[in-house]
DNA sequence: GAAAATTTCGTGTACGTACACAAAAATAAT
DNA sequence: ATTATTTTTGTGTACGTACACGAAATTTTC
């Protein structure tokens, strides 16, 4: 019972044979072009199928002289949080990847904390002719104004790290934050003995941006809401990010309550951890996101005790990639992508890649 | 200060047209073949070098007539365990991604109960004409042999799942067995309180297998020694692997001890938890290995708390992808590619990928 | 039923590189 | 100096697909 040997794959010479046409009539009913005889159309098809013609990557490529550019609009690298390096990096080994077979990818960055460089790349990147767009719809309005320019233009856009509902993006590539804090919310019932106390911290300056950490949040007491035994869970916003404010708003808080297990909604962990550090308190547990040089510091000296990853580099990879498959490769793209929630501890972050 | 905008990549023609030759010069340069006048040589490589000439890889494989066959020999799926099907997986998707560039693979499976078909299958691979071997080194004494023929005959070959050190093989793609033993007695310390007792539990027939076991169980075990507090580490091995076995040397293990926590060493894990689940000793934690569906369901159901995962799938693709990038791309590769080692709970099961 | 219009199909060239073969130039042998 | 030999260089075809153009077959029009 064995195969028969697969001689070299059948192209449209093969193809044209075995239907008793020219090649340029293959041609056609591949590329479903205009001119071909239904009853003819039929039998090549049916010929394609049954030989299982794959068409040939690199003649395809060689031949047509057609090219594509993709813009990808994200956040540049803060001096604040290095968390976009990642996406960015991922996004240059796709373009790297893809260059050779006729995509270009285009980079424009915007400031977090200023919408209009937001808008004023956006309008840069509509003027210009793009075949599709990948974005992060940070800032509602000012996205839902993109979104509408592109579907009137017909571009294909992709969303990447957030998501905004019911629009007709190609796909959403990114993070389950709801379900990240599910986890988070797991883990900690592990850290935690019975009558302990859990703290949630938000550390950020910008108001749109809470939206994100709300939807954690909002999984992380899901869980205790279900949850068999009583937790109790305190909670503090932090506005001002610098480490003196972090410091003197939770030397309060731990001072006043009896806090067991820390959990920080974002990449900031490292903060407390610091603060934690300084101050001794090497009981309490803490868990927070993304793995950035200064939490692995702290998850090396076993300060922070989960780390909470989402993949970000994977996250630019996939999200330009999503662009290729559907426009250039004609490949179906998965409507929703969302990264695996990924555990990082002190004993498995040197095999961890982003 | 803006770049030129890139023209079309200059090719063989314009390098020929620069240098006043033909490209049948230019292209023995370039693969440097004989029959160039050393000045010519030179004249045209100086123009290479000036327009910082790449190769167009698309026209490069069309061209070329060369392809590449790789082996692949690994263990087939027994009714014992579907492990390798993953890396069997992620193989096939490897072998479709690098089939248009004129690698082809093919499989052969071995029995792991059966050395004999081990060496048969090597043999057939040794007789015809492979360009690179992709094996799991499983058996030692059958495996030297396999890798002093490749050594003789210049064949590289990569080793997957497992390592023979000393050897000169091309990379090893695996999981690191010490440390993710290291990192499930991490997570079993989060799960103790103190004083409580933990049963370290190998189940598996094939004496071969036992050292993959033992290199986990002493990561494991390493990672106690170190530990602040004192934890009680009981052990046993069960070598009859049906269900019946496990319960009845489990309940007089449970009768007679008092244990915690208990951490199986592989995928069998789910027998270990149909246990649990039967006696109804729901307090019990239990944590094991591999994202299997049997081991996924109890996961699912709470009486497994977390599986210890290695990418199986990626394993396989990443083995193929050595032998493609080594030979046919003529890239470096990595001397031990060691994969992430993932923790799969409850909570992010859902999103992960093998 | 012939000419015109339209549909359907086949042929040729191009993409950038590899390689075989032949032509030309340079060198060696007589 | 002429022929023979070797070295150096140029030309042509092929890889599998895309696409323009023109030929053939079919349908429509009068």
């Amino acid at each position: 019972m064995k195969k028969t040997v697969e001689s070299a794959p059948a192209g449209v010479k093969e193809i044209a044979r075995r239907a008793n046409v020219s090649i340029g009539t293959v041609d056609r009913v591949l590329n479903n072009r205009t001119g071909v005889a239904a009853k003819t159309r039929e039998r090549v098809l049916e010929i394609i199928k049954e030989l299982d013609y794959q068409p040939n990557l690199m003649a395809r490529r060689l031949a047509s002289r057609r090219t594509w550019k993709f813009a990808v609009l994200i956040p540049s690298t803060s001096s604040e949080t290095g968390y976009w390096n990642a996406p960015l990096a991922g996004i240059r080994q796709a373009a790297a990847e893809i260059r050779d077979f006729g995509a270009q990818v285009e980079v424009f960055l915007f400031d977090q904390n200023d919408k209009q460089t937001f808008t004023a790349n956006a309008n840069s990147i509509l003027k210009q002719q793009f075949d599709g767009v990948l974005f992060a719809p940070m800032f509602e309005e000012e996205s839902l104004k993109l979104i509408k320019k592109c579907n009137t233009k017909q571009i294909p856009y992709v969303f990447i790290n957030s998501d905004i509902e019911g629009q007709e993006r190609l796909s959403y590539i990114g993070p389950d934050l709801y379900q990240s804090g599910h986890l988070a919310a797991h883990l900690v019932n592990y850290l935690l003995q019975d009558q302990q106390e859990v703290l949630i911290v938000n550390i950020s300056k910008e108001m749109d941006l809470h939206h994100h950490l709300l939807k954690k949040e909002e999984g992380f007491r899901a869980y205790f809401r279900n949850n068999k035994r009583p937790v109790k869970l305190n909670k503090t916003d932090i506005r001002q990010t610098d480490y003196h404010s972090v410091k003197t708003k939770l030397s309060k808080l731990l001072r006043e309550n009896n806090i067991d297990v820390i959990f920080v909604t974002n990449s900031r962990v490292h903060t407390v951890a610091r603060f934690l550090e300084e101050s001794g308190d090497v009981n309490i547990r803490l868990i927070g996101y993304d793995f950035l040089a200064e939490n692995i510091a702290f998850l090396e000296k076993s300060v922070i005790d989960f780390l909470i990853c989402q993949k970000p580099q994977e996250q630019g990879h996939k999200g330009v990639m999503a662009l290729y498959n559907y426009l250039v490769q004609g490949l179906p793209v998965e409507d929703a992508q969302h990264m695996p929630i990924d555990i990082v501890t002190r004993e498995n972050y040197r095999n961890y890649r982003n």
